[in-house]
RNA sequence: CGGGGCGUGGCGCAGCCUGGUCAGCGCGCGUGUUUUGGGUACACGAGGCCGCCGGUUCGAAUCCGGCCGCCCCGACCA
């Protein structure tokens, strides 16, 4: 992209409105606008961070078996009501008719309607175990939205749900999807932690909130040294083998890990000193196993190996995707702006041209350019270089290529690192081999 | 939803208490000169029915009422 010609409108001050790092940061970086409380645009910048992570959860969810759909924002009441959630959810729900005078809502999560198209069309034990998910805007009517798009009313979330015959299978796809998640942070550069969580009615130990570390997060966090030692990775663990996980998800359960308001003192002495972690932490995904909750209200059977219909058993799974974005920032930034992990950067590089007009910086710049493509942002503005420094630094491309006059004579460019700030000098190639386009 | 605060050019703010030559400052924006590796300097310039509606008054950004929007603390949450 041509900085020239692009909507990224980065702001030397802050406005008013924005308190935590993350969204001064995203609004400075001209990454969202407000539009309404709690209710954000997602600018050309800000719109590649966003599909970058939704590409790594997509890529997780695949892998281990689950199926991408698209379910719409807005629902029936009717279906609500069959599970009784239309009266239980309260004012959260965003709820209006239309012409003709029907009652719809802004879906908050999907179970309903999960559970309503499997009803409709899977009815044997055969056609099961599944899983199901989807990427959608979700619409929450929060009393108090607050923290930009950390707690946004409307947000982009990854729903999964699982269908399966039995409750042994429920907790496969469980285990599966808890060995999904870690990969899924760690590939974002997050460092995640999964902490028990409030099961509801169903009991057990198959509800976990998925904490990641960042040093203003919301809550604080403590946990047990071993977290930072499991490999996860797919040579450590077959996401396909029963046995490796249930290995998993016994590493992942079996220490301490709690946020304060469930923090126990007594537990937390147990571990040895050196070994017990405090931090901050923000809950970016949620998963659960709901059993028969729904198929059984809803009417959704079907038929076992015996003919006899029964409910199937059903659990389902989020990650607040836009809240990651917000997320990561508050995990990876610095006084002068955001720090992008690779992976999640909305460019790979930007290329500064120091001096637009200058016949050797322009000829340096364009062939970067023509090289890097689609993953490179070219400030081609005829700016200062403080301007486009700040900018670059703002933005927090992983890599920056300064070309400048100085270099450009010699056909040399700078490369520097966003995250430790190192620089060096070097040829175009060489510059664009570490950069490993 | 309870408590508090704020709406004045794109952004950050002053002015309001003590109505009238108060529509102003910094940044940003445009033009020119200047500068040319970390938000350059100077000059000139564009840009605002002071959130909206109504009231008081000879006169309202300023006082009064209503409404709308936004933010903060709390309760609540991906």
């Amino acid at each position: 992209m041509r900085l020239s010609r692009s909507l990224v409108p980065t702001l030397k001050e802050t406005p008013a409105e924005a308190q935590i790092v993350s969204h001064r940061l995203m609004l400075r970086a001209g990454l969202i606008r407000q539009t309404a409380a709690g209710i954000y645009a997602w600018l050309p910048a800000g719109f590649r961070v966003l599909q970058r992570i939704t590409q790594i959860v997509r890529e997780e969810q695949d892998a281990i078996g689950a199926q991408e759909m698209l379910m719409p924002t807005i629902q029936p009441a009717e279906l609500w009501r069959e599970s009784g959630r239309y009266e239980g959810y309260g004012k959260e729900m965003l709820r209006f008719r239309d012409r003709h005078d029907r009652e719809l809502l802004y879906g908050p999560t999907n179970e309903e309607m999960v559970t309503d198209l499997f009803r409709q069309s899977v009815r044997s034990y055969r056609e099961l175990p599944q899983i199901v998910y989807h990427i959608q805007w979700k619409f929450r009517d929060e009393v108090r939205p607050r923290f930009g798009v950390m707690r946004g009313r409307e947000f982009l979330m990854k729903d999964a749900y699982s269908v399966d015959i039995d409750r042994d299978g429920a907790v496969l796809n469980y285990r599966k999807m808890m060995l999904a998640y870690m990969r899924t942070f760690r590939r974002m550069g997050l460092s995640a932690i999964p902490m028990a969580a409030d099961t509801g009615p169903i009991g057990g130990d198959l509800s976990h909130e998925f904490i990641i570390l960042a040093p203003t997060g919301e809550s604080e966090v403590f946990y047990d040294a071993a977290f930072e030692e499991i490999d996860y990775s797919p040579a450590a663990f077959d996401a396909t083998s029963a046995a490796d996980l249930e290995r998993f998800f016994h590493l992942m359960t079996s220490h301490y890990a709690a946020t304060d308001e469930k923090h126990d003192p007594a537990q937390w002495e147990k571990i040895a000193p050196e070994r017990r972690r405090q931090g901050r932490g923000i809950e970016v995904g949620h998963i659960f196993y709901f059993g028969t909750k729904y198929s059984a209200s809803m009417g959704f059977s079907v038929a076992g190996p015996d003919g006899k219909p029964f409910h199937p058993e059903m659990g389902s799974y989020g990650i607040g995707v836009s809240r990651l974005v917000g997320a990561i920032i508050e995990a990876s930034h610095d006084e002068a702006g955001i720090i992008w992990p690779d992976p999640v950067a909305p460019f790979r590089a930007a290329i500064l041209n120091l001096k637009v007009g200058d016949p050797a910086c322009d000829g340096l710049s364009e062939r970067l350019y023509a090289a890097l493509g689609a993953s490179a942002l070219y400030d081609d503005r005829d700016e200062r270089p403080g301007v486009k420094f700040a900018d670059a630094d703002l933005l927090g491309h992983p890599w920056q290529i300064i070309v400048g006059p100085r270099g450009a004579a010699s056909g040399k460019v700078e490369l520097k690192r966003r995250a430790s700030g190192e620089r060096e000098e070097l040829s175009p190639e060489a510059a664009l081999a570490r950069i490993g386009a």
